[in-house]
RNA sequence: GGUCCCGUAGUUCAAUGGAUAGAAUAGAAGUUUCCUAAACUUUAGAUGCAGGUUCGAUUCCUGCCGGGACCA
């Protein structure tokens, strides 16, 4: 039963008595908690058609609905609202069938298929904070799309080539003397990140050490021996060079080691890898056929354009003069072939961040130009870029915020802070470090993903590491407070029922059973933004709310059996569906903290 | 120069065109014989500026101011 349905039947069926016209579209809202009732009718577009003023509109409805419905108990009308009120037997039937429902909320599969991209780190760098937001909303997203029925493919494209691997590679050469993770007891990634920070420093010197001789700035940078290596060993790997490929696949794959472990810590993972180097010279072809088609154009240089002054964009190059590939080629390639490895998706989700929003924009426009259908389905899911108390986060001036130094942080924080409670007295080693790692790890979830994706946010570090209020640790705090609700029903062998009797409720459980009866819409809605900020909200209100609940009614006390039992029965399943809603973000929730 | 995004309590975030703009933090004041006080209750505090659209605008439109990103 729907309850939403079952209103707007009844009101359009009121309407349409009345004033023997159907109704517009009928705007029932849920209600501000200063005003009685649990949903609200608004009546000022209706007065046009009813031919009277919204107030009396309202009025007439409300006991037309008095007399009439099986479901509205009373009602009120302020202004042109029509505030109803519904009768707890109503209440009591809707959280019976919530109740029943195994595996509420969730929607069978559906046949559908879609892929979600993520994360596509280079492997010149360890991941940070930017990484952290990708990483848990693409995840979150593939989830929430697996909630409502979607078959999802979670990938991601790891630039594994270029200039700036060599950059590492020429730096390792030269002063590496021939450390390896294990050498140094550095994770891999750390390891290659620390040879490219290296690169910038010869470079540097050596681009002073050529000015001083007397050379331009320009010549300087790219006569530099450290520079003409990597360029060189740029070249020769293009050529498959045997030693300059397996230094290079040696050090990626340091770097890959290292990123799993981050993947791990961080809870996401990937059903299918694709690596630049095997997908960099994919789409030449098709671009070559778009000029063949008559879709793209060749300048007098050989250089390959399309035009899409059409679409108020710009023109844009595809190929160059010499006939090497820009990251558009590449990326073209990349989407067609995606669809030939899973030819049933009908969606391909780009997580990345929202300063490539030209170019996905100028991507989906051409790959609709070479007329592929699937392209208009095609979606950047666009995110804005973490910022830090002392502005942007900048590599070269070392503000950046380590993923794995993070994590730590937020783990060891919540130790502290667990032991300042004094929570932990009879938890064992494994559980309590499994704790920690759950809170510290679930504070950042929910920080990063409460968040609009699409907005620009500002991560404090003293803030984040915060485990009270609007935060992951308040809901995990709660999920453990009803556990222990339930862990003492049991031993008073008290059985979780949904009777529907004469009881009546009081509000902070009609609060409740409307919260729960709403999570299938959030979902969707959530599904439809691309936005688990929808989810992490909805999370946080349900706990909010079950901590009023419980805080104003003693479940234990009173010995009407029958409401006990209802009340198991109520916080059983609130407990369920803040699992259900913190699971979609990669949040655990504990048994007790 | 062109395109796009963002301006909400001191701060970090909310608000399908709806009522008295919600939370959280920080501030003030309370609540532990009783199921977990990482909680709860009370209190104070905000829509950048100027117009327009309408019954009604934080939301839509125009201009300006301020912040950011992208394209050439």
């Amino acid at each position: 039963m729907n309850l939403d349905q079952l209103l707007r039947e009844e009101i359009t069926n009121a309407f349409s008595s009345l004033f023997d016209v159907e109704p517009p579209h009928l705007q029932i809202q849920p209600i501000n908690p200063e005003f009685e009732g649990s949903h609200t009718l608004v009546c000022f577009p209706l007065a046009k058609i009813s031919k009277k003023n919204p107030q009396e509109t309202a009025q007439l409805i409300g006991e037309y609905l008095n007399a009439n419905s099986k479901v509205v108990s009373h009602f009120n009308v302020v202004k042109g609202f029509l505030n109803l009120s519904l009768g707890h037997q109503i209440w009591r039937e809707v959280f019976k069938a919530i109740a029943s429902e195994e595996d509420y909320g969730v929607v069978k599969p559906t046949g559908k298929e879609i892929m979600v991209e993520y994360s596509s780190p280079n492997t010149n760098k360890p991941l940070h904070l930017g990484h952290l937001r990708n990483n848990f909303l693409g995840w979150s997203v593939a989830s929430i799309y697996q909630a409502i029925g979607y078959e999802v493919h979670k990938v991601q494209i790891i630039n594994d080539r270029g200039i700036h691997i060599c950059k590492s590679m020429a730096a390792w050469k030269t002063s590496g003397n021939g450390e390896t993770p294990e050498s140094s007891g550095l994770k891999g990634d750390k390891l290659v990140g620390k040879y490219y920070v290296i690169f910038d420093q010869m470079q540097k010197a050596q681009v002073s050490d050529l000015i001083a001789k007397g050379r331009s700035k320009e010549d300087a940078e790219k006569e530099t021996s450290i520079m003409k290596l990597a360029i060189d060993m740029l070249q020769k790997w293009e050529q498959k060079d045997e030693e300059v490929v397996s230094l290079w696949r040696t050090m990626n794959g340091w770097v890959y080691a290292g990123f799993e472990a981050t993947y791990k810590q961080m809870g996401v993972d990937f059903d299918k890898l694709y690596f630049e180097s095997e997908t960099y010279l994919l789409g030449k072809e098709e671009v070559l056929k778009g000029v063949e088609k008559g879709v793209f154009f060749k300048k007098e240089d050989g250089s390959v354009w399309v035009d899409l002054t059409e679409d108020g964009l710009d023109q844009k190059v595809l190929l160059r003069s010499d006939g090497t590939s820009v990251y558009m080629t590449q990326d073209i390639g990349t989407a067609i072939l995606r669809f030939r490895d899973f030819p049933k998706i009908s969606r391909q989700v780009y997580t990345v961040g929202n300063e490539q929003e030209y170019h996905f924009k100028v991507l989906f426009l051409i790959l609709a130009k070479l007329g592929y259908q699937w392209a208009k389905e095609c979606y950047h899911l666009s995110y804005g870029m973490v910022d830090l108390p002392s502005g942007k986060m900048k590599s070269r001036e070392g503000t950046v915020v380590d993923a794995d130094d993070l994590m730590q942080e937020m783990i060891e924080e919540a130790e502290k802070q667990t032991k300042e409670l004094g929570k932990i007295e009879e938890l064992k080693e494994p559980e309590a470090i499994e704790l920690f790692e759950t809170i510290g790890i679930g504070a950042l979830k929910f920080y990063l993903l409460k968040v609009d994706p699409k907005k620009r946010m500002m991560f404090d570090p003293n803030e984040s590491i915060q485990l009270q209020g609007h935060t992951g640790p308040f809901v995990q705090y709660t999920h453990a407070r009803i556990r222990a609700i339930l862990r003492k029903a049991e031993s008073m062998s008290l059985k979780p029922a949904d009777k529907t009797d004469d009881n009546s409720l009081f509000e902070p459980e009609i609060t409740l059973i409307n919260l729960l009866s709403a999570y299938p819409a959030r979902l969707h809605d959530a599904a439809k933004d691309y936005s688990p900020a929808v989810i992490a909200n909805y999370a946080y209100d349900l706990a909010k709310a079950y901590n009023h609940f419980y805080q104003s009614i003693p479940i234990f006390s009173g010995d009407d059996a029958s409401q006990l039992e209802f009340r198991v029965a109520l916080s059983q399943k609130v407990g369920e569906v803040i699992n259900k809603a913190m699971a979609l973000l990669g949040i655990r929730v504990p048994e007790r903290m």
